[in-house]
DNA sequence: GCGTATCCCATTGACGCCCATATGGTCCCA
DNA sequence: TGGGACCATATGGGCGTCAATGGGATACGC
């Protein structure tokens, strides 16, 4: 079950190239700029959301100005990221056999299920259409935190989806 | 041969050559120079539509004031671009044997199934008789950014596609 | 001359930009 | 240790701008 994790956390975009390298300082400074934990918001009456800002502070440190966003491949949830998620993205179109119809679905879901935007001055994005329709968001938003990106789900979709992982994770570890 | 101009039609939409380096300024003006998410917008009474601004913008960075427009290989959308999307394909049928039977289907499907179209002033395109037949579209169109060219899609047959992609890559992921 | 396409202008509704308020937490000082 | 000032964050709302759309008027082709 674990390496069935560390799969889903690979397909959605947690790229296992995270850790593996730079100095002593730039993975302090990784640590320190990773999404962490979660927190639910309230979205006003004109479709806004503020995100948390702890998740503000992290895209500051990256230097993200425009945010990447694409519908979640394994949950019914919006992910968030820099333009580099969508980079290496690309990237994983290019590198496995162009030719593929992989890599055309792939196109169709990054390019043509994935939007840019941008906060405002106050760090709200608002809540288009494209995220409620994929996720069931209607008044409030839970944002988790996934290391190099964070996701914006139903609030309660998200307890549903941590408790079944919880469970399975238990399961996993007295059968092993 | 389907197979082969699905290839074409890869090459040119998810080229490899995606940009991995640069500095950050540049880097920035591609991100903003892409073709990417989705929007509907609706046909008026004349049979017209606006591009998405997102899109007429792009264009203008790329200087392209006539477009190029042909019947997707795998879907049934129509795909959009600059001359140089032709330019490319004529590239690729002049690398091969001109002769072959190949190459006469490509030019086939590359020539005659592709016109040229220009946008009015305020951005909006005539939703033709060959558009409309290839791909279902009656009131209203679905725009999809592909990178580096998007497609028009009849909006239902649009998420039909993408959540049947989608599916695939789940399954993909669970597989492997 | 009639149908069709292009040009021009008007409307309106959404979104971005700006400022104001509330609420909770922290720190300092008595 | 308790109270209060201060600060940061989340939230609410006004207003201007621009994009999407509608519709009239004119040019063009069959």
């Amino acid at each position: 079950m674990l390496i069935r994790l560390a799969k889903l956390c690979l397909i959605s975009g947690v790229s296992g190239v995270f850790w593996s390298s730079g100095s002593l300082r730039e993975r302090m400074f990784r640590v320190m700029s990773r999404f962490l934990s979660n927190a639910t918001n309230r979205i006003d009456a004109k479709g806004r959301v503020s995100v948390p800002s702890a998740f503000r502070s992290v895209l500051a440190q990256r230097n993200v100005q425009e945010l990447y966003c694409f519908q979640d491949f394994v949950f019914p949830a919006i992910s968030v990221g820099g333009p580099d998620l969508l980079e290496r993205f690309e990237r994983q179109i290019a590198a496995e056999d162009p030719f593929s119809p992989d890599a055309n679905e792939m196109s169709l879901l990054i390019h043509g299920g994935g939007v840019f935007m941008k906060l405002d001055a106050e760090g709200r994005l608002m809540v288009t259409d494209f995220i409620r329709g994929f996720t069931g968001i209607s008044d409030e938003v839970t944002f988790v935190g996934r290391a190099d990106h964070f996701q914006l789900w139903q609030p309660q979709a998200f307890v549903a989806a941590q408790a079944q992982a919880r469970g399975e994770r238990k399961l996993a570890g007295k059968r092993s």
